[in-house]
DNA sequence: GTGATGAATAAGTCTGACTTTTGATCGAGT
DNA sequence: ACTCGATCAAAAGTCAGACTTATTCATCAC
């Protein structure tokens, strides 16, 4: 998506990432790099490197004489975007999106008040266009139109806190808006209250109401679970 | 401190990373690997593990016929632990510091809601032991022990939540719990209130108070911002 | 001025040999 | 039979050199 195969050592993460994050290898259980080499048909160069960025975002541990050991899930770094995307595209999505919509119900409001602060008139600007696009896409069944604007939306939010740590949550709200549209169904419009709330928003970080925008954005995110509760085991 | 320089490419990251981190190496300006490993006095092979791993924390872009570029900071992944550690130990520490006790203040509050549901018996005990022994320790100077408890109930908090997100936090929350102690001046005992808070929140948890953990959580996360105004510029 | 051609460059890849660490095995001694 | 220690072997780690490939830049024809 962002990062497509560069290069061959690209190619093999793809494919040994996903495995990894899916369980596949459970935690515990060691690779040889030789074999990986042999069995990705490229060389132990190539293969090494490979191990260094999952041994970097410490999916797995390199050891002498015992070889490549998968670490336990709890040691995964899951804010790395690539491990995200990953986890997402396997089969605990659902346990996944709802780790990350937790985590945007936490960090949102806070980011939204801090918004109303700190944004800038072109960000107040953007961030009405984008509640507008979600209007304009909000009927008829234009989910990508809308999907788009949703995402523009929570991006410049964050952006917008002023807080660093705050605005690289943007591609991780990216990753889950896009994930929940694309797989878990949503069948008709988007609900109309949420679209009515995120014009609110905007309106209230353009005014400069920490405390309103605070509390709209947590009415958008408690949506999101509720949401998820329903649509989800 | 978690990782220490396993292997060469460790020792050239545990060099180059802080470096690029600290502003040495200005964004967008290249590096050559050849050089770098006549630099380092590795062999190609070790370097280019080194520099694939810190193109994994999209510090660099790795680009043929034009070299290693450092990426803007804006596009850093800064929740990886080994970058936060690297930035901590740099010029702009201050900010650093500030940026992670912002996204604190929105994180523990909702986690300690959440684990005054979900803590089991066992982290309740671990929570009232962590607050005794920073009672303890918080007279006479003893800011090592404080802070090992101090740690160690923030990390439980965090791994009560039951969520996976929250729960990885907890190094972040060590690290900037670590580098306040040891370089922001802390001269005097701990608050005595910011103990006193910490106790009652392992209560509230114990007796499945949400709100009072929640709010309670978030006495102590802005306490700790604004001992952050009042020691920092 | 614009577009095609070619040369230079630095990353990318592969191979093979060698070193180092470390878990496992086996044996000596009690 | 059990412990301790020496030995061995397996796998990662390291290095050097040759080759490939993509990409930029400069040159040149139109």
């Amino acid at each position: 998506m962002s990062t497509p195969g560069r290069g061959l050592h690209g190619h093999v993460l793809d494919t040994l990432g996903p495995a990894i994050t899916a369980g596949d290898y459970p935690p515990g259980s060691v690779l040889r790099t030789d074999e990986l080499a042999q069995h990705f048909e490229v060389s132990r160069s190539v293969m090494r490197e490979a191990v260094r960025v999952l041994e970097s975002m410490h999916l797995v541990e390199s050891r002498r004489r015992v070889g490549v050991r998968v670490r336990p899930k709890a040691e995964w770094n899951v804010y790395d975007p690539q491990v995200i995307r990953w986890r997402l595209a396997g089969a605990d999505r659902p346990h996944q999106l709802r780790s990350l919509t937790v985590l945007r119900s936490a960090v949102e409001p806070a980011a939204a008040a801090l918004a109303a602060h700190h944004a800038t008139p072109e960000q107040c600007a953007e961030l009405t266009a984008c509640a507008l696009g979600m209007v304009a896409n909000s009927r008829g069944h234009q989910l990508a139109g809308y999907l788009f604007h949703d995402v523009a939306f929570h991006r410049v939010i964050l952006a917008a806190s002023g807080n660093e740590m705050f605005a690289r949550l943007g591609d991780v709200v990216a990753e889950v808006l896009t994930g929940r549209t694309h797989h878990d169904v949503m069948f008709e419009d988007p609900d109309p209250a949420a679209v009515t709330l995120h014009v609110q928003v905007a309106e209230a970080v353009r005014t400069g109401d920490a405390n309103r925008a605070e509390q709209l954005t947590r009415e958008i995110t408690v949506g999101a679970l509720h949401e998820l509760d329903v649509l989800a085991p």
